[in-house]
DNA sequence: CCACGCTCCTGCGCGC
DNA sequence: TGCGCGCAGGAGCGTG
């Protein structure tokens, strides 16, 4: 399940390899995404050279001087530059061809997206109102603080809400709450400055270690099979319900909040 | 604005 | 060993 540190590691494996090269094809094998795959891609972006990949949120923004490419990896996405060569799966969807290399996307459960944005693509309706990014200044506690004034809904849910803050997925919810010692069904209108100014620290600090931890992996993002990539982490709750808490040996606590799955420590995580 | 539940899709793990 | 069921998950969107 690509979450921001994955979505931010393929950008930063596809980059360097990309940048600068002009498009010289587009294979659309299945157009059947979340957003239907737009049928004129060709024409956009044919001829023209690779000027930037960028990331907004979990959004891989892939920039040229017509437009951009818009890709979402949903849950089960990845993007990768293969060989032409490459064998073909049943799941890889899209082509972007640049001369000899390819940039692929697979995605097994079609939840990912891909599309084409005119000019600037944080103009796009699925980017234009998001909140701040977690490692950009202006995310911090005080702004958590703010926009969680008289909210109900457990902390954890508010923190998965995009217009309080991107690219705090289901994982790195449960991880940061757990390293900033708060609850997961806490209200999140009844947190206070002290206890957000933990939780934002604690969520850069998750997020900036999950993606040092993929840094060791970026070569699988280029010329890779396509099944590596996702890397292994060591997590302190997600997944371990029923083990002992690393810190304290406490079991370590399941429910579902908001559809969702989330772990906790009830010995380290006070209301 | 707020809260909640539905929806898309397929691989995988589990129980029998 | 093989089969079939149900869960998991990002995030937009509709409803009350």
């Amino acid at each position: 399940m690509p979450e921001l540190p994955e979505v931010e590691t393929t950008r930063r494996g596809i980059r360097p390899a990309l940048v600068g090269h002009p498009v010289t094809g587009v294979v659309v094998r299945n157009a059947r995404l979340r957003l239907p795959v737009p049928n004129d891609l060709e024409t956009h972006m044919s001829g023209h050279a690779l000027r930037d990949v960028r990331r907004r949120a979990k959004y891989l923004l892939l920039d040229f001087d017509s437009g951009s490419l818009i890709v979402h990896l949903g849950m089960s996405g990845s993007l990768r530059v293969v060989s032409r060569s490459a064998p073909v799966g049943s799941h890889d969807h899209v082509d972007v061809l640049f001369g000899c290399q390819v940039l692929r996307l697979r995605d097994p459960r079609r939840f990912g997206l891909l599309t084409w944005q005119d000019g600037d693509p944080l103009d796009h309706p699925l980017l234009a109102h998001l909140g701040p990014e977690p490692l950009e200044p202006g995310f911090g506690g005080a702004w958590l603080h703010q926009v969680t004034r008289g909210l109900r809904i457990p902390i954890k849910q508010a923190l998965m809400d995009s217009k309080r803050v991107v690219g705090v997925g289901n994982i790195y919810a449960s991880e940061s709450l757990f390293r900033a010692r708060v609850h997961p069904l806490t209200p999140a209108g009844r947190i206070g400055l002290v206890r957000y100014r933990r939780l934002a620290d604690a969520i850069k600090e998750t997020l900036t270690d999950a993606i040092r931890a993929g840094g060791s992996t970026l070569r699988d993002y280029v010329g890779g099979d396509g099944r590596a990539g996702y890397f292994q982490q060591h997590y302190f709750v997600y997944g371990r319900d029923g083990e002992s808490c690393r810190v304290c040996a406490a079991l370590i606590d399941r429910r579902v909040v908001a559809q969702r799955a989330t772990f906790w420590c009830p010995r380290c995580q006070r209301r």
